[in-house]
Order: structure tokens, then C-alpha cells, then sequence
DNA sequence: AAGAATTACTTTAGTTCTAAAATACTTCCA
DNA sequence: TGGAAGTATTTTAGAACTAAAGTAATTCTT
């Protein structure tokens, strides 16, 4: 049986009405299309986040650090991973550790810096992995999958520019 | 001098390398599109989250929760708001209690069901939201400004496409 | 080469959110 | 009309994250 995790349907949160159904009257443009990129963002991400919590009884973050770790077999430290997941050190240090103790990832000693370490997929945590980020790449895909092929492509393109403009507005401020 | 509530450099997430410039190595289409959607959103929040607590000391749920008492004059159940703001009943009556605390917003009873009221802006909390809402507002246009307006009108356009087909997935599964 | 500054990570305390249970009222129906 | 089921909100406990301070090792400076 799956779903075991299933929470209560009244408190659940239920998501027919969105952030971004807000009447649309006096809105314009730019804040109109960054409300539906935060409407997109969270319906997939909620979505994601609920299946590896049923599916795998993972959550969104230590999934995310295993993905570094995958396209990182060499390893990252701690401070790597910060930067790279976007989240703080002291966060990172507790997803670490609780992935230590399952056996998923392991921390290694680099002999130039007996500060750091490198902190790798174990092989259990590589097998682990995987199979999640098949299924997990299957979900995506799925999601996506009634947006035209060409126009994903140009979807990827074009917050390819909006991504440059946020990083550019946010330095000279 | 703004930026008061700056935090040590030392412990501040440094945003250089983001959760999308993950070696691009492998990875397929949709999973990429995901991955920079993902990245566009967290870092406009990022940055929009930064600067309400600076320039408002505000959350960004408060701002949200005021956004969505705005655009409705006559009030919003607090189920209404749960499922807007797409988050637990629970956080809302956390929200709602403080706003109230401060004079921005005020629970109103309706006669007919007992059980619930309508929460609104106060005129103290009108006059605050518009306010910060204009210079929001400045924040968004300023960060997709690189963006050329008819791209902006397509990406639109397209996350709406995006919008359906994740809602289209998500009941069929 | 010693002390100051920096860097890497961890710890602590506090915030924000969720899930589930609790409370209070309403509706349904036999 | 009376009790069961349903709905609206709150409360409680706990998960996940941040900010800031703490610890330990390294690098820089003179």
C-alpha cells in the first residue's frame, strides 16, 4: 500500500485555488508573469516534494544534496554545497549528518585542509539515488509533458535571459 | 543607511553558484527546464523576501496574505486565504493573529455562520500594503526589466501552458 | 615565527511552516 | 428534532530552515 504517509484530508492543503488566481484587475505586466512563475514553481515543487516523501520517504533537501553529490563523484564540501543548494551551512551540516548515519553519503578527510572534507556518495547512496532520480526525472517529464517540445526549449531560453536579468538587477542595487 | 539587518557576511548564503548550475552534463530537457525555473523563482523570492524585511520588516507571507485582502475589499475567509496563499489553516491564523496584534487587518464576523468571519484590511492596513505594493512592484519590473517586453508577453504565455499541464498531471495520477 | 585575520564547519536559539488533533458551529437526514 | 457527518478555525507538537556565535584549522602579515 502506498500513500501510507498520507496526511488527513482536512488539514491537508488543498490547491484548487492558487497564489496566483488573484484577481487579476489593476495587475501589470511584470508583476502579473512573476506570480505565475511563482504559481508554476510551487505546484511542481509541492508536487515533487509530496511524491519522494511517498514514494521514498525523502525529503526535497537531501534529495537535492545527493543530486550534487551524483554530478560530483569526486566529492563537495560542506561549504560547496551551501553555495550550491542555495541553503545555509548549518543546514547543510544537519543533512549531512543525517545522511552519514544512513549510509548514504559519506565524509572524507582532505589531507591539504584538516578543516574541510569532501563529503561523497557512498555506494549504497549511489544505487539509492538513482533509482530515485529515474523516477523522479519520469515525474518531471510527465509534468511537462503538454508543453509542446519546441516551446519548452523556448521556455529554457527565455529564463535563460529573465535569470541573467535577476542576477543583474540584484548587483547593482 | 538601510541594510541595518544585514547579517555576518561569514554565515549569509552567498548565492554565486545556484541549485541550476549543476553540471549540465547528463541531464535531459525537461529535467533542465525545471532546474531553471526552479532557480529563476528562488532567486527572485530571495531577493524580494530580503528587501520587504529591510526596507519593511515584513515576511513575505504577511505581504502576500495583505496582497490577497486587497485585491478583496470585502474580505476573505480564513480557508480562503489557506487555499490562495496555498498555505495550512494553521499559518494563516498565525498570520492573521499578528496583523491583527498591529492594526493591519481585522476579523470580521458574518452573521450567518458562526464558525467563520471575513478577515480585512484595516484603512491603517490599506494605506501600509499600497505602499509597500509600489515599491514591490518597482522591485519586479526592475529585476525583468532585461527581459524585452514581448519575451516577457510569450514567457507569460507559456507558464500558463506550464500552469495547466502540471494541474493536468497532477489529477491524473 | 607569532599574532591577526580568514576560512570551514558546527552549534545554538529562534522563526516559520506543516500535520494532526481539538473545538465549535452548521447541515443533513432519518 | 436529534444525532451523525461535515465545515471553519485554532491549538499543539514537531520538522526544517536561518542567523549568529562558537570552535578549530589555515593563511596572511610583518
Amino acid at each position: 500500500m502506498l500513500n501510507t504517509t498520507q496526511s488527513d484530508p482536512r488539514t491537508r492543503l488543498t490547491l484548487p485555488t492558487d497564489a496566483e488566481t488573484r484577481g487579476t484587475d489593476d495587475h501589470h505586466e511584470s508583476l502579473r508573469l512573476w506570480l505565475r512563475l511563482l504559481t508554476c514553481t510551487q505546484l511542481i515543487e509541492r508536487e515533487i516534494r509530496a511524491r519522494l516523501r511517498e514514494r521514498f520517504s525523502i525529503t526535497l533537501a537531501r534529495f537535492d544534496l545527493m543530486a550534487q553529490l551524483e554530478r560530483h563523484p569526486q566529492g563537495l564540501r560542506m561549504g560547496e554545497l551551501s553555495r550550491r543548494l542555495m541553503v545555509t551551512g548549518g543546514n547543510v551540516t544537519g543533512l549531512t549528518s543525517e545522511l552519514v548515519a544512513e549510509g548514504l553519503v559519506a565524509r572524507q578527510p582532505i589531507p591539504q585542509d584538516r578543516r574541510a572534507f569532501a563529503v561523497r556518495l557512498t555506494a549504497k547512496g549511489k544505487a539509492a539515488f538513482d533509482a530515485m532520480a529515474a523516477e523522479h526525472e519520469r515525474w518531471v517529464i510527465g509534468m511537462l509533458a503538454d508543453v509542446a517540445a519546441p516551446d519548452r526549449a523556448h521556455l529554457y531560453q527565455m529564463l535563460g535571459a529573465l535569470k541573467h536579468s535577476v542576477s543583474q538587477q540584484k548587483e547593482g542595487r
